[in-house]
RNA sequence: CGAGCCUGAAAGACAAUCGCUUUAAAUAAGAGGAAAGUCCGGGCAACAUAGAGCAGGGUAGUCGCUAACAGCGACCGUCCGUAAGGAUAGGGAAAGUACCACAGAGACAAUACUGCCCACCGGUUUUACCAGGGGCGAUGGUGAAAAGAGUGGGGUAAGAGCCCACAGCGUACGGUAGCGAUACAGUGCGGAGGCAAACCCUACCUGUUGCAAGGAGCGCUAGGUCACCUUAGCUCGAGGAUGCGCGUUUACCGCUAGAGUACUAUAGCAAUGUAGUGCCAAGAUAGAUGAUUGUCGGUCUCUUACGAGAUUACAGAACCCGGCUUAAUGACGGCUCAUUUA
RNA sequence: GGUCUCGUCGUCUAGCGGUCUAGGACUCCUGGUUCUCAUCCAGGCAAUCGCGGGUUCGAAUCCCGCCGAGAUCA
């Protein structure tokens, strides 16, 4: 799990990602990222009730990835806000190799949209 | 052996590495039997010190348990089942109102229609008949239900609880048993369709809103039989502000030891109570309680076997308790009936 | 977390406990009209009334319990 530092803390900064982020879509989730001035990242995972009607599979899908990016948290950029939306049941049953793999192909897409944006 | 009924334990274990939340910190602690649905009942909080009446809402066999309940236990009645057992909103239709489609003469009404009869009244073609007149309410096969008293006999012009015997119902009275619902037998009286999860009546209970409750400030001023407000649909009653200026709002308090729980003793058929001893550390707030790996288990599939593979229920605290309901894995055991054998 | 509302043909909806195994509109199918298509006309298919119990002679309707979909409150 995360430590709080690197999460969201209210409402507001989830809603400015939503409206001032780039998003990247793939079939099983996609990304809304955006930058900050904070010096470090922050993360939020959303998952709807549409996905997954239990609150524990839907629990287990975030805990999953916010595992998954705590273990590689030096490989993602810093000053940058990130919202993954979950769309599909299968992220509660795919290995978690496969899982890394999908997210890591979403930061590394996002990170060409920057250099894009600066360049 | 077959077909059934009742009951309903437990909620995989250990290790390593890397993390999260609480706390000053740590080698401390960190999801359930249903945390769920939010269907009932409480605690707690605010609203007047929460008061009165009406309206509205709820409950409905008896006794007990409980903080309380629509819950639970025991018992009674009714219905279902061969039985073990199961179900049961189970007060009042003799206070009143409404409804009872289609069919049927008729749906609670009778002066009607159909039918039976001619003793009596009346008429005539006069000893028989029935258009008129009179008597009867056992005929009518439709319907879920037909004035609700069934069977047999007597009785009569024809019939009818009109009378009798047996069986049975309701109700009143006192008797016996029981705390009581009720049961048993007796005496008198009676004819009253169903429906109250239709309105309603009776008895009892019920103020409203909910932790997103609510709390956490200061100063100035007016009025006080009006008006307005005080979280109630109406009336009463009680209270005082209203307004203006500044300040406060991702924070803090409420926020976790309680009708708590384990064992023993004891009262009780039981639900449950009483006493003693011990135990108690989740408290998040975009929301912690996890991830990965290994070993051993459980279940299923394949295989002669070794072994291999898959899978490992339902499900996640949000102020706290007592129930109910639903979700899901699922025994051991006890009992009933039938058949066969001894 | 609290408080509410709604579920009826493929879609949008009516529906006094009884002539409702359910009416209407659009859609769909068949036939007619037309040289052809549309329009128009005639006929037809399509609902176990979200699910399961109960009350009642009888339930889409009344009562209870579930399931699903939505709204709202700082």
């Amino acid at each position: 799990m995360l430590s709080k530092k690197y999460r969201f803390h209210s409402r507001g900064g989830v809603k400015y990602v939503y409206q001032k982020g780039k998003t990247i879509r793939k079939p099983k989730m996609s990304l809304i990222f955006c930058d900050n001035t904070r010096g470090f990242t922050r993360i939020a995972v959303v998952v709807s009730k549409k996905v997954e009607k239990t609150a524990v599979g839907r629990n287990r899908i975030r805990r999953r990835i916010y595992e998954a990016i705590r273990v590689n948290l030096d490989l993602v950029p810093k000053e940058r806000d990130y919202i993954f939306i979950v769309y599909s049941k299968d992220v509660l049953k795919m290995g978690y190799k496969d899982l890394e793999k999908l997210l890591g192909e979403l930061v590394a897409e996002s990170k060409v949209c920057y250099n894009k944006k600066n360049g």
